[in-house]
DNA sequence: ACTGGAGTCTCTCCCGGGGGGAGACTCCAC
DNA sequence: GTGGAGTCTCCCCCCGGGAGAGACTCCAGT
């Protein structure tokens, strides 16, 4: 039996920390003397300490963390860890991209944008409707476009795809998300449904390359809108000209971002 | 001019954001009107916005945030943001070690452990020692070690050289360190000085491997001086056997741990 | 048996970087 | 002038810890 700083030095997990593992129910003491309060740790528990103090390191929420010490099949408790490590991967990833689009920020040269305006008619697509909240967006989005998918076919490449993005994502993290195909006679199925897309007057632009880096993009545009003195109505419309779809090549990625604005006299 | 709401769909921040760092001093908008406090962004703003947005998604703190935004010449901005992407790859540098150490702790298998119990004579050496907190135990290293050599000279490599580690580091973050090497006649410069390490009982054994990965072998250790009934008395000692002053094989590199403990009657 | 010091307990407060919501005020178009 | 959308401030919550106060407990030495 070891007393919790004994623990401590073995485990090189602070006094502090361990109390709040045994408060979270993570990490119970083998013993609590009743009477004083005072805990104490069997040299057992020493490896599981270990394997919640590796966890951590991999900033595993401590709920997670419970999870993964709960399940007693050794091949589910790796499928857990290995779940992690592939979330891991993917900030990874977004990191990547954060750095990228930081260097075009600071390039002291910006890409000089090419603004369209256009008057967009009111029409009928095949679409799939959601309130979401922004970090799902991604998932979202993958789930919604297979099923559009799956409903209208593969070989509906005539016009591509795109979305409505309620401002309210942007403004409180979650909103209205909308992503069509567009379809002659769009049908029912799944959460697949007609919808009418109104008529709108959309300030165009488009962005190259890796979606993530959009917003850089919608600054730009953004810039342009405030510097034409117009004011945004409604939600953006994007529309993926080519996308994973059509090519592994990322950088090759053409993605249209539209927003609606009121009463544009003329276009520069 | 535009609204905070306006300027949320532009630049993807989230208004609460927005209004935190205006707080924060990091983002003030162009004008508040001073009756209503409603808050005013310019365009010119965006870009600003969206570096903020970029640099907190590398999760650099809200603080050098503001001192990147806040230096005047680009030179120097960018090499504070060199200076966060190389703490980005010291991170993944950790992440990658406690995969690994994680894959040991959870295989099936432990290596079992070649524990030794030693009487360390008296000894007197050149040491640096300090109060140092547990996240500058790296840098404070390499410090002491470079002064140590800077001092005596590389050629004394006739024993390797060692550590003190105060319990009180592990149990509460902080804690007194001391660096040493053996030397016959230790002199009095800079920070090193002449240290008698007292005579103890020592429970020994080796690490191999990167350094990052020694808890786990402390943690073994420690087993197997509860198994043992002995009681930790002191502070670690390490022993760099064979580190990056011998060989760039980071797998060659060899640490003895030796933990002081009380009355020995037999080794096992 | 007593005592002192080290060890431990619980308690409250703090940090950063946000999110949620209440309740009041303001802006603007009709 | 009115309603609804937009915005304000204020307070509480989240996580995973750290800091410190004040009281209690353990244990070795006398």
């Amino acid at each position: 039996m070891l007393a919790i700083g004994e623990f401590s030095r073995v485990t090189h997990l602070s006094i502090r920390t361990l109390r709040r593992y045994h408060e979270a129910g993570l990490l119970e003491p083998e013993v609590v003397d009743p009477s004083s309060g005072y805990r104490y740790y069997s040299g057992d528990q020493i490896p599981t300490a270990q394997v919640i103090h590796r966890l951590r390191e991999l900033d595993v929420p401590l709920s997670d963390v419970e999870r993964i010490l709960r399940s007693p099949d050794p091949d589910q408790r790796a499928a857990l860890v290995a779940e992690h490590l592939q979330r891991l991967e993917s900030e990874l990833a977004r990191t990547r991209v954060a750095v990228s689009s930081l260097r075009r920020l600071l390039a002291p040269e910006p890409t000089p944008l090419q603004v369209e305006v256009r008057s967009e008619p009111e029409v009928v697509v095949a679409a799939v409707e959601d309130d979401v909240v922004a970090d799902d967006v991604g998932a979202w989005f993958a789930g919604a476009m297979a099923e559009l998918d799956a409903v209208l076919g593969p070989a509906a490449a005539l016009a591509p795809p795109g979305g409505l993005y309620d401002n309210g994502l942007y403004e409180h993290g979650r909103g209205r998300l909308l992503l069509y195909r567009p379809a002659a006679e769009p049908p029912t199925r799944g959460r697949v449904r007609p919808v009418t897309l109104p008529a709108v007057e959309l300030v165009v632009t488009t962005h190259q390359g890796e979606h993530d880096g959009i917003d850089v993009t919608y600054g730009q545009l953004g810039s342009w809108v405030v510097r034409n003195a117009l004011t945004v109505a409604g939600a953006v419309r994007e529309r993926y000209l080519v996308g994973p779809r059509d090519t592994d090549d990322i950088t090759a990625w053409c993605t249209e971002i539209g927003w609606p604005v009121f009463r544009v006299a003329a276009s520069s």
